[in-house]
DNA sequence: AAAGCGGGGCT
DNA sequence: AGCCCAGCTTT
């Protein structure tokens, strides 16, 4: 790239910075602890979404020696809602990490860094570059959308093999005099100008240099590649009383939903009745015997790549002492007690009609 | 290289 | 209904 057009672009993009960056709650510390928890949290998630769940993250875990000194029950309770567990999961133990192999100071190495789990490169060029200047670009869904448009590149944003072409950019971009300033510049800029839809680009300070803008490609660009649409699954779910509790089970700490509390249940077969369903999936996964009641509920749901309907039962527990095949723990528990456990959100949706009844 | 992994907001 | 979002891990 020219250097002419190298430093014009910098200089625009910073300026356009400093007059219309948000004042976020993580623009506000200087802690790297704070800074990473912030971009763990915004990884596929919007910055109006994360803001409360970061406040509250911080208040309770307000440093990394009080995270790591925590446990996953704890961690799951605060990521509540917000998605991926995984991240929070990744968060816990790279903190315990930290605190048993750093002397509990985050490592100021790529490399190092890298290893922890739940580090990847974005993480790693965000944290090392806004906490410590490190050099390198960070880039994310805004910055492969910014450089589409700006260099014209017409490379898949989600196939892998168009990342190095997008790394590569965004690091001959990186302005290394303030590399912090610089990412963010990128993707506060994404976020606010040049956005997905309709790109802000009759106000844009960017243009006259955007190759998009003055080939009129805007409109193709980015390139989005392809997806496949998402199938949907039935399930059933039983809120199993004995007495005043009901019984709930815990999921296994990795894979969808990991480590969350549920109401017990599962898919409903072909040529099955929801009914059937919850009955055997109730023996199958708890070993209790249980009759089914009302339908309390039929609550829709979308995740990433399946879409799910699922009919909530009252049950009644009739006999049996639980043994687990699927979930790793359970509890009875009074209907005011639910609020201590982390719940998949689908959950969350008819939870509030079990209050005092 | 492709799939799995949440949830919410916008069009 | 589809698309997108301050991506990482596993296979």
């Amino acid at each position: 790239m020219p250097p002419q057009r190298l430093r014009a672009i910098q200089k625009a993009l910073m300026t356009w910075y400093r007059i219309h960056q948000r004042d976020l709650p993580w623009r506000r510390t200087r802690s790297a602890y704070r800074i990473w928890v912030s971009e763990v949290m915004l990884q596929q998630t919007q910055v109006e979404t994360v803001i409360p769940y970061y406040r509250r993250f911080i208040r309770r875990f307000p440093s990394l020696s009080a995270l790591a000194s925590s446990d996953l029950e704890a961690v799951l309770k605060v990521w509540e809602g917000l998605g991926y567990y995984s991240r929070a999961r990744h968060l816990l133990e790279a903190s315990q990490i930290i605190a048993r192999d750093y002397r509990g100071r985050i490592p100021r190495d790529l490399q190092v860094f890298l290893r922890l789990p739940g580090v990847g490169d974005y993480i790693g060029a965000a944290v090392l570059s806004i906490a410590f200047q490190k050099p390198y670009a960070a880039v994310d869904g805004n910055v492969k959308r910014v450089l589409s448009r700006l260099q014209a590149i017409d490379l898949p944003m989600n196939a892998s093999a168009s990342s190095r072409v997008f790394k590569h950019a965004a690091q001959a971009l990186l302005d290394r005099d303030a590399p912090g300033i610089s990412n963010q510049a990128f993707m506060e800029f994404g976020a606010l100008q040049c956005i997905p839809r309709n790109p802000l680009c009759n106000c844009c300070p960017l243009r006259r240099l955007c190759k998009a803008y003055q080939s009129n490609t805007v409109k193709r660009l980015p390139n989005r590649g392809s997806r496949r649409t998402v199938p949907t699954r039935h399930v059933a779910v039983g809120v199993v009383y004995n007495r005043d509790r009901v019984l709930i089970t815990r999921r296994a700490p990795r894979g969808l939903l990991g480590g969350l509390w549920e109401f017990p249940g599962g898919a409903i077969g072909a040529d099955e009745s929801a009914r059937a369903a919850c009955l055997r999936e109730i023996r199958e996964e708890t070993g209790l015997s249980v009759t089914v009641g009302d339908h309390l509920a039929t609550v829709r749901h979308a995740y990433t790549h399946f879409k799910v309907v699922i009919d909530v039962f009252r049950c009644a527990y009739q006999g049996g002492t639980v043994h687990l095949s699927g979930p790793v723990d359970f509890r009875w528990v009074s209907i005011a007690e639910l609020d201590q456990f982390a719940f998949p959100s689908a959950n969350k949706k008819f939870m509030h009609l079990l209050i005092r009844r």
